[in-house]
DNA sequence: CTTGACTCCGTACCATGGTACGGCGGCTAT
DNA sequence: ATAGCCGCCGTACCATGGTACGGAGTCAAG
């Protein structure tokens, strides 16, 4: 996985090239030296890079994902609990209010389903 | 609920005026008739709005939404219902990202919790 | 030793969902 | 009847997270 080009650290990565370069204009990953004209990315870089599409699937902002990066060599525990529950109790909600709108639309789906004449209770599927 | 003024709709709707006339621009809100040089409100209005808010919390873009509002009074079951199950596997998804998160996030509260001294592992955290 | 793909870099642009600004003019309570 | 919100409207701007473009340089395979 060591000494790869921007575009393979890319579709390791699931991103496109200009995601990479993105992010390291964000801070967010470093720009290698250059091996000649071409930088090389290692290993390092696309755990970087996972833990960056990893904390993002978590709801963290990419401003909130370079302060983990930054922190995860520091020694501030409690900033990173700090940003762990906060991000915690958004996460349980989010979760709690998509269950609502999963049973809202599963409900939808079956006043829609049955009967095929007239339109389907749209609002009120949603209503509650 | 009847006959607000455009500010007492958007409170009513939790929102504030500016996304209302947003949304009346976006075609996902009439402009009501004048009824004198001020538009007044009525509940159905508010219906609509409210419809709006929690589509969006299922995920739905203002497109979408404003397709779904169209749809409300059609005979077009089908594509609700192609909507609907669209979303819903979206939603699906969204929800196992998002629980997987949590136990990412739960790891790292623990692993970051116990011992006061070094870093937490946020990198590991996120992990798999 | 050429050709074609890839890299580098800066800058511009995009979609989504709003939010703000500012001038004008009407509604309403004192 | 007048001060001071409120509504109306157009236009501009914002944050987030990318995506696209274009020209010059480079590397590797045939």
């Amino acid at each position: 996985m060591s000494d790869m080009t921007i575009a393979r650290l890319a579709s390791a990565g699931g991103v496109g090239v200009e995601t990479i370069r993105y992010y390291q204009r964000r801070g967010l990953l470093a720009e290698p030296a250059k091996a000649g004209a071409v930088r090389r990315y290692g290993a390092p870089d696309l755990r970087r890079l996972l833990f960056i599409r990893r904390a993002q699937a978590a709801g963290f902002t990419l401003d909130e994902i370079k302060e983990l990066l930054a922190l995860d060599s520091s020694h501030d525990r409690a900033r990173v609990r700090a940003l762990a529950s906060e991000r915690l109790a958004a996460l349980e909600a989010k979760i709690a209010e998509l269950e609502s709108a999963r049973s809202a639309l599963t409900r939808l789906s079956k006043a829609c389903a049955s009967g095929t004449k007239g339109p389907c209770p749209i609002l009120e599927a949603f209503e509650g």
